[in-house]
DNA sequence: TCATTAACACGGG
DNA sequence: CCCGTGTTAATGA
């Protein structure tokens, strides 16, 4: 199922051959439909994921105040959290959801410990990774912690709209209300707000950034 | 001032 | 009829 040729596509320049070989051996091949629930809170986790392509979302819990989109995985990146969690045998405290349809290749965790020892290649791919997550985690912080809501939703539609590879969002204002752990009446008028300052146009059920 | 909750009207599918 | 949207009124931080 999992062949070389196929990997390559993807994954040629980031790791060396012999590390693609060992990817074929061991990875399983998972491709996934929109708004499936792929790591659900409290799991487990027995699989580093790789990400061919499609987009998913990272969603923070919390039992009194609901959830809050942290941040979104794209091509060629891993999940940080699962990589803290697999090391230390550690249980989710995150919940990944799909954004759009995708693929991504399971490598089971003893493996990718492995390999941190025995190719560059892998360490230097998963500190980077680990890096680029913590730098997007800086940045949803000082959203939180320094702009209005405006200035998120704005932010949001902007990053919605980059992972989607569209200016087109099909989303209700209730599904980004709940994205951005706000209300809907809040949603609904920034958004006519936005849309009278000419930023956006609005449809039933989608919204397109101008 | 701006967010939240509840309530209601309107319209499309 | 149900859902998504727009709006208002009351209350709170």
């Amino acid at each position: 199922m999992l062949d070389k040729e196929f990997l390559s596509i993807y994954l040629k320049s980031l790791f060396e051959e012999e590390l693609l070989e060992e990817i074929v051996k061991v990875g399983r091949l998972k491709s996934f439909e929109k708004n499936e629930i792929l790591i659900q809170l409290d799991q487990t986790i027995i699989y580093m994921p790789l990400i061919l392509h499609g987009a998913i979302r990272i969603m923070r819990d919390d039992e009194e105040d609901g959830e809050l989109l942290l941040y979104y995985l794209e091509k060629g990146d891993t999940c940080a959290m699962t990589m803290t969690c697999c090391l230390g045998k550690k249980i989710s405290t995150i919940r990944a959801i799909a954004e759009t349809s995708g693929q991504v290749i399971l490598i089971p965790v003893q493996k990718m410990d492995e390999w941190l020892g025995k190719y560059p290649s892998w360490r230097a791919f998963v500190f980077n990774s680990y890096q680029e997550r913590l730098d997007e985690m800086m940045r949803s912080i000082d959203n939180l912690a320094f702009k209005d809501t405006k200035g998120r939703l704005q932010n949001y539609l902007i990053e919605v709209a980059s992972v989607n590879k569209s200016r087109l969002i099909n989303k209700t204002h209730t599904e980004i209300a709940y994205e951005l752990n706000t209300s809907r009446v809040v949603i609904s008028r920034l958004l006519k707000a936005l849309e009278k300052e000419g930023f956006l146009s609005q449809q039933r059920n989608s919204i397109s950034i101008l």
